[in-house]
DNA sequence: ACTTTTTATTACCGGCGGGTAATATACGTA
DNA sequence: TACGTATATTACCCGCCGGTAATAAAAAGT
């Protein structure tokens, strides 16, 4: 009873694969043009119409790939998020101490936020969404949260930063990197992991001990994480 | 041909004064109902209805102190940069060292940020504004901008602060203390001079040197400026 | 070739909300 | 009391935009 057609030759699986993938890769373009557009305008300047023309189709077009236009909005949120869910959990598996890990940290969300679906995290009013969607956002924001206190209170304890108010601490380095997603324009004279490299030091310059002082790689070494290949979306 | 009466008996003077202090106060009511609601609905979200609801009134009744509903935002937003700006002009005026000013600047900057209005400064969406009120939304930036700018250049100069990157540094302090806009909530465990004051140290701590320690104030001598006593609005 | 499913288009609806006109009311002034 | 002005209200307009048929075109499956 296994109807399968021999892998070569037209399996009905590879067509079916390759409709799904090219209706993932549609609604992915539907969602950086969205992103795009909401940064630039607003959120409720940007229309559909205008998304949709810059895709050459028409808006009820997609309504094919989502329901509503906040379901656009939180599919933008939701992308960043998990990439820096992602980025977070690479690192914590890592196991270094808390400095270096919170290095980490600052490096990679510093980059994150240089991007479209990154400052979405930040430049999107959460408002604008249901109150169910907003509970994920604040779910989100918490694990981030999280993931900055945990490393600053491990490095306390490990001797590899000085004491200090963790709430504190955290709010001032999550408001610096956050702020990236204001300021940040592609054609600067700063590239995304110069910034990243830069804050990494900077942000953790007052807490870490000086004994724990390097950690200089200069070079490379900017993309330590990457686990689930699961999204395939990339920013600009 | 001086048809004014005396200055005692009902003056013309006096009433025509009290006019306009009645309308200005009416003025303000608005204006602080408004960046209310735009803060906890976001601007699109809020109504003229509900601003009017607010206040026991209706809506046209606002037109007769605000041109549009972009007038009262951008109106908010002045409210907030004007304050910031009076504060900045004081600090300047004083003459300190570049280390003790950025200090200055970071506290009265931050604690700022905790009220209405100045919040309403990093989270309204400058899309929503004119083209003209847009320019002066940047030119405001910058002005802030240039203020923590020439404090560390300065105090890199008079040997206060350690050289640094002068750019990076403004944007990561800046960076932290536009987010207490973002997370701060009047209900919290710390009020806005205690996080002003752990602020101006924490954001200026790794670029100190060393040997200008102090400045250490922990009580009261919060509010070093208020030279022109133009506004009278308060938050909250 | 035929059917079915997916994807797109054209045409349209409906309501929300900013803004206005006409008008009423309160109040200072004489 | 009578007038003028400032301020408020009621009632209304209208343009924009999210969302929805109804239907056509394209693609996949048989």
């Amino acid at each position: 009873m296994d109807t399968r057609t021999p892998a070569s030759e037209h399996s009905p699986w590879l067509p079916f694969e390759s409709r799904r993938r090219a209706r993932d890769e549609k609604r992915e373009a539907v969602l950086r043009a969205a992103v795009q557009l909401f940064l630039e305008r607003g959120y409720h300047r940007a229309t559909l119409n205008e998304v949709a023309d810059r895709l050459n189709i028409t808006k009820p077009a997609l309504y094919n790939y989502f329901r509503s236009k906040e379901d656009i909005l939180f599919e933008c949120w939701s992308i960043g998020q998990e990439r820096v869910e992602d980025q977070i959990a690479g690192i914590e598996a890592a196991g270094e101490n808390g400095l270096a890990t919170l290095r980490r940290l600052v490096r990679t969300y510093a980059a994150t936020m240089a991007s479209d679906f990154g400052a979405s995290l930040v430049r999107f009013n959460v408002a604008d969404l249901s109150e169910a969607n907003q509970k994920a956002t604040f779910a989100g924001k918490r694990r981030i949260d999280r993931a900055f206190r945990d490393a600053i209170t491990q490095g306390i304890a490990d001797k590899s930063i000085r004491p200090c108010d963790v709430k504190l601490t955290a709010f001032a380095i999550l408001g610096a990197l956050n702020w990236i997603g204001h300021w940040y324009k592609p054609g600067g004279e700063l590239s995304p992991d110069q910034i990243a490299d830069d804050f990494a030091i900077r942000l953790t310059a007052d807490i870490a001990k000086s004994s724990a002082k390097p950690s200089a790689n200069t070079k490379s070494k900017t993309k330590p994480s990457k686990p689930k290949a699961a999204r395939a979306i990339r920013d600009i």
